[in-house]
DNA sequence: ATTGCTACTATACGATCGATCAATTACTCT
DNA sequence: AGAGTAATTGATCGATCGTATAGTAGCAAT
């Protein structure tokens, strides 16, 4: 007679594992299906692991799409935060890594576009999701605004408003993401990449005079009415 | 006895007038619901017709969908060109206005931010609405472009390829209108106002040189290896 | 009036959706 | 070894989806 071993049926995980795995397959869906990917079906099947899963680990489904779009900005950030943050290199190189780690063909794989598309679509219905957006735009502005804090500081740059600077160079970094994903025939990372290096070096000519601002001085009056000195 | 008038159940329209009709009809449906506005009961309902009406008039639903995205996009490109192209004030103004209509309250409209959504997010699964994106999308950096000359011609900003201009300068104005969209509380439309004003400004002080070319040279290697005269 | 064309309606069909919940079972603790 | 815990299953629910199709009816031509 053969050995009568149990075989499990399944697996039992921790519920931080689990929730893991399943937003990772939630990713995995979103990438391959778009918006037909947001379902428990698809998720639970790219899982191995049962429908009603979901919703003993998750409140909700948007619940599910809100950790993964927190976990894959903010895992994309760093990653090109990673690339960018070389000490080695001057400020103004870093912001040159920080371009070309932004249009390789890792970040601007279309099938991630799509992903994010369904995320922003979601922002309009999800205060959860909406919140989730703010902040890792707020992170990914403030990454910025520290690398164009350090070209000031290593006087590679004039001292200029950084949150403006940084929210006009994520708007550039964005809208050209966006159009290289959607036809990318039209025009090539390379020169995306060209046009961002050429906003930058404008910035630091002194080109944006509005940007401009006192040393320290965070935001002032574009035309302050009286100034003493 | 009351006259017994026939009174008709329904109204037979010309296939060109009821195609507009529900292409009005789908882009209600779309600032409403979104992508839960991309169906048949929805759309047929909102124009006020029977289900089966739709697929008697489109192909498919991404047919309807293709010839809504090119309504709208042809109606707002239209809109905001005529608003910039005031041939009483100078190209500059001109760019100005163009700047100021688009981010106009009608332009940043939430709901109509989740209407191009559900357009991009077709671009990869239909060929039919990537090729309007196309189409459309080459008329808005065209209409760009006229803008940018008519300052190159003005003599208001030095020759420049006309061309990547265009692109960083809708790359730009798409980033704005995408983060004003999203979360209208980081920024105002003022800010992303003058922020593509100042590009400009630098764009006509010569701040960009990579993207300067001979007069009337369209497009030119950026350092060309041999040159005659 | 009658006819012919076809825009149009309305039902039906199979598939898939998110959510629920009672039953099952893997795993830990004693 | 046995009991308790809770992670997991899987059937089920009502709703909605896109498409097909057979029949109805508006409207113009005769």
């Amino acid at each position: 007679m053969a050995t009568k071993r149990h075989v499990p049926k399944f697996h039992r995980a921790t519920p931080a594992v689990r929730r893991e795995a399943l937003v990772d397959a939630t990713l995995q869906c979103l990438k391959q299906f778009g918006h037909e990917g947001v379902s428990v079906r698809r998720i639970s099947a790219a899982a191995g692991v049962s429908i009603g899963l979901i919703n003993h680990h998750f409140p909700s489904k948007s619940g599910l799409i809100a950790e993964t779009y927190e976990t894959l900005a903010l895992s994309l950030l760093d990653s090109i935060r990673q690339q960018a943050e070389n000490k080695a290199v001057s400020p103004r190189d870093r912001l040159s890594n920080f371009f070309r780690a932004s249009f390789a063909p890792e970040i601007l794989d279309p099938q991630l576009f799509n992903v994010w598309l369904v995320f922003w679509s979601m922002v309009a219905h999800s205060a959860e999701i909406k919140a989730v957006h703010f902040r890792t735009y707020g992170k990914y502005r403030s990454v910025l605004e520290s690398l164009l804090g350090q070209l000031v500081d290593s006087g590679a740059a004039p001292p200029f408003k950084l949150r403006p600077a940084a929210i006009a160079l994520s708007a550039l970094l964005d809208g050209f993401w966006v159009e290289l994903s959607l036809s990318p025939t039209v025009f090539k990372p390379r020169e995306a990449i060209v046009l961002c290096e050429d906003w930058v070096n404008a910035l630091c000519s002194g080109a944006f005079p509005r940007l401009l601002a006192a040393p320290g001085v965070k935001k002032a009056d574009a035309a302050p009415k009286h100034r003493k000195t």
